[in-house]
DNA sequence: TTCCTATATAACTATATAGTAATATCTAAA
DNA sequence: TTTAGATATTACTATATAGTTATATAGGAA
């Protein structure tokens, strides 16, 4: 078996622990038509203007999101396509574990 | 654009938080081989025996791995083998930013 | 400058959870 | 039955973080 360092371990934890919050997917799901304000986020996901902004803020510190100022406005876009193949794969199995059990229990 | 429910989001989420921590990452590595008691666990890993029987438990919830008792000792093994796929997934994007950031910055 | 709007941050509360130590439970053997 | 070993659970501490309210900051318009 291949050695996994405990420092990688921590980095695969740190970057699923990004998307391991709904609200955050939620934004990113809302981003991924195109790049939005802080204010259209907010519209969008029904979330607070300061959580959202918290939240836009730890997805930038991973390089998840970028952040661009027009005016009064900031917008933010995805620079990281690839967190949607991971959610892809996630509701994938999801969605074969449930007709597994529902072939199973009807 | 997919309209995807709340409801959804939380499943997602909860999914990856199973995955968003360095000590359940490394059990699962180490179930990789095949299945492994919980005292084999604790010395392969390090962590304590009360820490990894609680996140065998959280696991086993989560149908991620599956228990089976044996004399004393009780064997788990990988039952949901597609979180590997995510975690190969997330290592390799990892590795492309890395070598994307040596390529840029040396 | 003052005023308004958009975003970020600080301070706080509440909740979740990782880790540990002690204890309980389960199983087999003597 | 008693004893010992393996696992699970409980109780606890410490930490992280989601959410909210209030405030600060930044940028543009009057």
């Amino acid at each position: 078996m291949k050695q996994i360092k405990d420092e990688a371990l921590e980095l695969i934890a740190n970057r699923l622990k990004m998307l391991s919050d709904p609200t955050r997917l939620k934004i990113l799901h809302t981003l991924q038509n195109g790049e939005k304000s802080v204010q259209e986020l907010v519209e969008l996901t029904g979330a607070g203007q300061a959580n959202i902004s918290k939240h836009l803020s730890m997805l930038a510190s991973h390089n998840i999101v970028g952040r661009k100022r027009r005016g009064l406005n900031v917008y933010y876009n995805i620079t990281d396509e690839s967190i949607f193949k991971i959610c892809d794969l996630v509701c994938r199995n999801m969605e074969m574990n449930m007709k597994r059990y529902s072939d199973v229990f009807g």
